[in-house]
DNA sequence: CGGAATGTTGATATGCCTCAACTAAAGTGG
DNA sequence: CCACTTTAGTTGAGGCATATCAACATTCCG
């Protein structure tokens, strides 16, 4: 396992610069590594955690329960990513975090991150920019949900998840995990288990990727975010990145 | 119309608490106020600005431009509102701001503003915190748009604007402006006109609300509420709002 | 007065949902 | 090791919600 703190410098530095000093101080912050098996919830809904959550491993995503039962997933999150960097401000979790993998977190205590971001602020808004970079994806799915149909809808997923995953350096050449079966697939796109189904079979069909066990495999990479209408700036990222 | 600092002072205050030091700096910052008619783009996609934007009076939206044409909506703001707190850290505008109203608007420069946030961090975190509060809103409507048929899409929707201006003052005992055309609405919710303006005789004609030039009637808050499935902890609000 | 923007309604088409059945793969316990 | 259950994926059929098309009503504004 990488350690923690490492994971987050390489984070931040993809989309922020920070001089040696406070590269240090991050550094020394402490983290309690914790795991939690696929499936496994991290935080509940209505709680209000007092340590925030950092990815070294796996994946987790972010989701609320409806009346009905039904889940709506938000968002998912790999290693260097800071789920709920978006909590530290706030009182109430409005929405649970779980794991979509068997997953290794960091979780450090919300006081320390304020003491450190009072005493050097630049730390503070690259942090603020990361969780900047969370809402920009949050609008992304707004209208990828909301305007598009299910197959560029599906699309514009796999192009967002692959290219997130390579700008970490979390992704081959081509490929990717995305650990989710087709049941979550739907809860994320807002579309039933069978159209889920059927949207990947059009994509395979149409030979732009091949997705099995998890594994994300992309054929056809320029026809893929055509047909999604992905066009990755809004991942403000500081550079392009090369995609083969 | 109100000063602008007054304005901001009011906002922050609904969800944070600033000492009178922290009062004074944020008094000091010095807002260029311009106007905008109705229908008017504030800020373009694509462009990068160093300038940000308070929302005085009227209401502004973000929205984004579909390769088809047509407009995805995805969030609107009242005076106090801060739209592109967003955009603070941020290069090029991944979205577009509008004005939905006549609108007036303060600017102040992003530099300012970091300098502000080095010397006095609370305030820093204070208006860190409205972009939280911003990310979360875009969470719920991820899940609204998502999860929900339109008619309960449609009441969520106005329950959180209704909700929204009542905590800021905008809203007198049961009525708020909601000044979008059905074929704006339809762009928000992601359905069609027809289905907007059908959505919007359904909630007429149970006798939740009525809609007319822009200005919304709420007659049945309890039932509206239960419909939309809302629940506004997610505006994270101090305390819950008296709704009659 | 005429034209544009907006709201309303009906008819038809279609994309997606639900229901249901079946296959395949992966545990799990005797 | 094999029978059994569970989980995940796949496919077809039918129904329903929403989109599209089209016409008309209403209001606003020049």
């Amino acid at each position: 396992m990488r350690a923690v703190n490492d994971v987050l410098l390489k984070k931040l530095a993809v989309h922020s610069v920070l001089d040696s000093e406070d590269q240090a101080a991050l550094a020394s912050l402490s983290f309690a590594v914790r795991t939690f098996a696929r499936g496994a919830d991290i935080i509940k809904q209505g709680s209000d955690p007092d340590v925030s959550v950092l990815v070294i491993e796996g994946m987790v995503a972010r989701y609320q329960t409806l009346n009905s039962g039904r889940r709506q997933y938000i968002s998912f999150h790999i290693a260097g990513d800071w789920p709920d960097a978006q909590t530290l401000f706030i009182d109430k979790m409005d929405h649970a975090l779980c794991a979509m993998s068997d997953v290794a977190i960091g979780l450090v205590r919300h006081d320390a991150l304020q003491q450190l971001f009072e005493a050097k602020p630049p730390i503070g808004f690259a942090v603020w920019r990361e969780t900047l970079i969370d809402a920009a994806i949050f609008r992304q799915t707004i209208v990828n949900n909301s305007a598009q149909p299910t197959v560029p809808r599906l699309a514009h997923f796999l192009c967002e998840q692959f290219y997130r995953a390579k700008a970490v350096g979390l992704a081959a050449a081509m490929s990717c995990q995305i650990p989710l079966n087709q049941n979550q697939l739907g809860e994320t796109l807002g579309i039933s288990v069978v159209t889920a189904n059927r949207a990947a079979r059009a994509l395979t069909a149409r030979r732009l990727i091949r997705w099995q066990n998890g594994v994300l495999h992309i054929e056809n990479w320029e026809r893929l975010c055509r047909l999604g209408n992905f066009n990755p700036g809004y991942l403000h990222l500081k550079r392009r990145l090369r995609t083969g």
